[in-house]
Formats: structure tokens, C-alpha cells, sequence
DNA sequence: ATGCCGGGCGAAGCCCGA
């Protein structure tokens, strides 16, 4: 069971990239975030035609995230508890049905935060109390859970190019890592750095000022694994190959293989 | 301190992202 999640930064504007890279990679699910439309607009077809089922939870013009399955999906659920007035849509959960090979996912697009004086940081970390609490329920099911997407946190200094530069930033400030490793202490695996010693490398880089060119980046798309989804990890990769296409999203994917 | 780039929206220039 490969199971990838990838910030697209507009559903629309990434069409060719997103079918070769399916094409490529033939992942069994993706989670998408940033899809940037509403169900109706969202390309379902030419998604469909590659045998994905489509799991939309869309918004106009931001946010939006959504689940592709080579598999049938059920218990789909959209948007997260615990916030009433919340309308952005940055939360979509799924039960994956595959045999042995079963898992249940959730595509995550986490705030970002920025800037830090603004009512975006306080609502960032009341998100991600609400995701641990989500979290936290799912583990009492004993389930395979793989909770993947943008989490917008950069987990360590080695995980950016410049932590200096980095220090105040929404994605990258203590209360930030701290909420992001209470997750993480909940009993989830962060899959690819529990497979991987290497440092300096990314899953985003910035449009702007050369960023990709002097691989000026920053790790914050992951892959967090319950017990049983960490019991059945084969692999974890990041693919930088999109981000070095032309109209590129700006974060490239990452993928998991599970075992059966 | 701000723009840099790129997308949405909508038809110019602003909002937003990380």
C-alpha cells in the first residue's frame, strides 16, 4: 500500500503534473492539500480515468483538501471537530478498503500560521489541539492510521536550510514544535525520519529568490503512522522530481509503502 | 521593513502562501 500526500498549490494548475506523477508513481492513495476549488470544479474525470476514486472537501480560490484511492473508500468525513465557527477546509478522513492491506488516512492541510502577531497563530495552535484530539481517538481504535499532509512545522533545525533565519516564524517557533511533537508523543511515527538519518532535506522550497535552484528549503510534509501503520512501514521517500518540472507546485510529494 | 514568485479572482491589482 503506497500512500503519498502531496500540497499541490491548485488542483487546476497542477493537472499535467499531478496525472504523469500519478502515472509515474502509481501510488494506491494520495492526499492532496491546497486544491484551491469546490467539489464541483475539482477534475474528478481525467483523476478517475487513471482508477482513482475521489474523496473532495473544496473551498473557492483556498485551502481544500481531498483523497484519491485506487481502492474504495468509506467512512469518508469531512472537516475537523471542535471548532464550530471553522470554515476552512483543511481536514477530509477515510477508511481505505483493501483486505489485509486496509488503513484508514486523512489528508491534513495544517494553518500556517504566519504572521505570528496576527489571530493566525493562536489559531494555528487551536488547530492543532484539535488534530491531537482527532489523533488521539483515532489511536484508541487500535487501527493502521496514517495521518499525512502539510503540517506547516518544521520538526528540527536540520529540517530548514537556515534555522536562524527561521527562529520567529509561525512554522518553526517552540510552541509550534512543541504542539507537533505532543502529536508525535500520542504514540504516531514520524515516517521519514524514523527511516532516514540525513539532514537538509526538504519537501518545500519557495518560489521566490532561487530557492529551489540553491535547494534552499524546508521539511514540513509528513507522514505521521499509528502503531499498526508503523508496524507495516517498508519504505519512506520524498520524490523531488515535480518540484523540478515547469509550473511546478512549490512542495513536492512524499510517500510511504506499507506492508500487507 | 519589503519585494522577490505564483495562484485565485477576474480582468487590474490585491490577497494569500511559507
Amino acid at each position: 500500500m503506497k500512500i503519498a500526500t502531496w500540497n499541490v498549490n491548485s488542483i487546476k494548475a497542477r493537472m499535467p503534473n499531478v496525472l504523469d506523477w500519478l502515472a509515474e508513481a502509481t501510488p494506491d492513495v494520495v492526499l492532496l492539500q491546497e486544491i484551491k476549488t469546490v467539489e464541483e470544479n475539482f477534475p474528478a474525470m481525467e483523476i478517475e480515468e487513471l482508477g482513482y476514486n475521489c474523496a473532495v472537501h473544496g473551498q473557492k480560490s483556498y485551502n481544500g483538501v481531498a483523497i484519491l484511492s485506487k481502492h474504495p473508500l468509506s467512512e469518508v468525513s469531512m472537516g475537523l471537530a471542535g471548532d464550530k465557527n471553522d470554515n476552512q477546509a483543511r481536514y477530509a478522513e477515510a477508511w481505505v478498503e483493501a483486505g489485509d492491506d486496509s488503513v484508514r488516512v486523512a489528508s491534513i492541510y495544517l494553518p500556517n500560521g504566519n504572521p505570528v502577531g496576527s489571530e493566525k497563530y493562536p489559531y494555528k495552535l487551536k488547530w492543532m489541539d484539535r488534530l491531537t484530539k482527532r489523533a488521539s481517538a483515532l489511536l484508541a481504535s487500535e487501527e493502521p492510521v496514517v495521518l499525512g499532509g502539510d503540517y506547516n512545522v518544521i520538526p528540527a533545525d536540520t529540517d530548514c536550510y537556515d534555522p536562524a533565519a527561521w527562529a520567529n516564524d509561525a512554522l518553526f517557533k517552540p510552541e509550534t514544535r512543541a504542539k507537533f511533537r505532543t502529536l508525535l508523543n500520542l504514540g504516531y511515527t514520524e515516517a521519514w525520519r524514523t527511516l532516514h538519518n540525513e539532514t537538509h532535506v526538504y519537501s518545500f522550497w519557495d518560489y521566490q529568490k532561487g530557492a529551489w535552484q540553491k535547494d534552499n528549503g524546508i521539511r514540513i510534509d509528513h507522514l505521521l503512522l499509528s502503531p499498526k501503520a508503523a508496524d507495516r512501514l517498508a519504505a519512506c521517500e520524498i520524490d523531488r522530481a515535480p518540484r523540478g518540472k515547469t509550473k511546478a507546485s512549490d512542495h513536492t510529494p512524499v510517500w510511504c509503502e506499507l506492508r500487507a
